[in-house]
DNA sequence: TTTATTAATGAATATATTGCATTAATGGAC
DNA sequence: GTCCATTAATGCAATATATTCATTAATAAA
């Protein structure tokens, strides 16, 4: 059954007259006749009751271009959401980020998202460091925001972003800027600090600025989640170190003493997801990086 | 776009293999192909991903499955139905019947035509005696059967039934059979009637019977409904002549005194009416009416 | 009865589908 | 690395389907 017939029947079953109906599609009288024809012979009942004069639908046709109609409608609607598809501007794809960036770049990712692709849906989650890499390979999220480079085979990477880390302190605290800080008045000081993970280059660096300061910190609580850090850090029970991303929270009460040390963030994917959607978004995300 | 070439689809997208679907499907793998093919061409997107060594949907072609998997049975659906609709198996007929009948052989009719089409809707309506070849020719109703023979152009009509007229009268009555009834006796009476409507044989036989007396009754009340007369007789109000159909509707402290004349019943429908659910409900009523 | 209208049909042509044989790419065996 | 088995794509010929043009046949209206 060729849909193109139902079309061709759709059209006489509007005008009710072989000439008119075929000049309006552009085919012969002829070839109209024998569409529908063909149609009824593939169906076994009559469409139309004709003469040499007249033509009127059978109460089967009635039924028929009733129902013909809302399934072409209904066709034509997906075909075009497939096609959507197709070109990535339809579908779904699930994001993990880190919490830092929820209030920097993240919002700015999305609007560019959602300005440029009004159809897709996202889903933004967040994983746990240890979780990112299986995640991604077993398609429970399609892009990994981390702190973390990885050369891991079939997982593809770029550097998204660059951030600067913060001591964080109670708005109070005695240390006001890099220079109040020494090696004995950190001492001193109870900390709470990422969860040091085998091979999470994030607290790396962390863990190596102590190591310039030469001593091992007082490491009060281990925590992945920034907004748990910092509603610690509020109540006075400690200090920390955190991406400056999370000035843009814009917490009151809380200091924010920028250090010479540098943590980067990465983008991964499945180095073999030809989805579209995901292609497109990662074309935005690249050069929304690079305007910055 | 054919529906072919999407059952093709439907079915390579099971196997993902060419050769095994192909063999499956009946064709070459050559042919699978090319129509896999077009159809991604007609799309204008791509269904599956595939190398020389494996074949996978794509978004997009796992959209559309799900999608045309649906459509399609819905429309398998609509085409048996439609072929119902053919056959006269299916749709909707309107019949319009007189009250008098309701307890006799409608239920006989009704009780046959479910049974040989149970897919069919039926819609009883009771009309106006001067309104029934309007509502007739106006498609209103497709059926209607009446107490009047009619020879109208374009309608056409068979006899159903035959009834005996009753004299209906309270049971305590001082009537009691047809040998009690005198024009003498009968002047002394009050009666309800059906109305007197130009042109209804039925009403020129009641009529006709108080001729065969001599007089002119006493008419209290003219009505179409049986059902309405029966409760004033009931009361004690009158008596009235009614088909005798109605001695099944069981009515307590009613007497019914058969009288020596007949009214007919006629069923009658538009000649030009091709509706195949007409034809076999008319093969069905006037093959039951033959075994009465 | 004649004429104008209009759906159906025969024959020729154009287009689409299919099958057969072959090619080209790729993963696995050794 | 080389060879082999597997498997999707493709060239070409055969077949099937769709379309056109010209004509026919039926019928309502003049």
């Amino acid at each position: 059954m060729d849909l193109q017939r139902i079309k061709y029947f759709l059209a006489l079953s509007e005008q009710l007259h072989y000439w008119k109906t075929a000049e309006k599609i552009n085919i012969t009288q002829s070839a109209l006749t024998r569409q529908i024809q063909s149609l009824e012979n593939e169906l076994g009942l009559q469409l139309f009751e004709r003469n040499k004069r007249n033509v009127k639908l059978t109460p089967a046709g009635k039924f028929l271009k009733e129902k013909w109609e809302v399934e072409l409608s209904e066709l034509e609607y997906i075909h075009q959401f497939a096609k959507q598809i197709h070109l990535g501007e339809s579908g779904t794809i699930t994001i993990a980020h880190p919490d830092s960036i929820s209030a920097s770049i993240m919002p700015d990712i999305l609007a560019k998202i959602a300005e440029t692709f009004p159809q897709l849906q996202i889903k933004l989650v967040q994983v746990l460091y240890e979780n990112q890499l299986e995640f991604l390979r077993n398609y429970k999220i399609d892009l990994a925001i981390t702190r973390d480079i990885n050369n891991e085979p079939g997982i593809k990477s770029r550097k998204l972003y660059s951030d600067h880390l913060a001591l964080v302190v109670p708005q109070d605290h005695s240390f006001k800027e890099f220079g109040d800080l020494s090696a004995e008045k950190l001492k001193q000081q109870k900390f709470f600090l990422p969860t040091r993970d085998e091979g999470s280059s994030y607290s790396d660096i962390i863990h190596g600025l102590f190591k310039s300061y030469d001593f091992v910190p007082d490491v009060f609580l281990h925590s992945e989640f920034g907004s748990t850090i910092i509603a610690l850090v509020k109540k006075g029970l400690g200090i920390a170190i955190l991406p400056d991303s999370y000035l843009h929270h814009q917490i009151p009460g809380l200091r924010f003493i920028p250090l010479p040390f540098k943590t980067d963030l990465f983008i991964n994917w499945r180095a073999d997801d030809h989805n579209p959607v995901l292609v497109n978004i990662l074309e935005l995300v690249l050069s929304t990086q690079a305007i910055k």
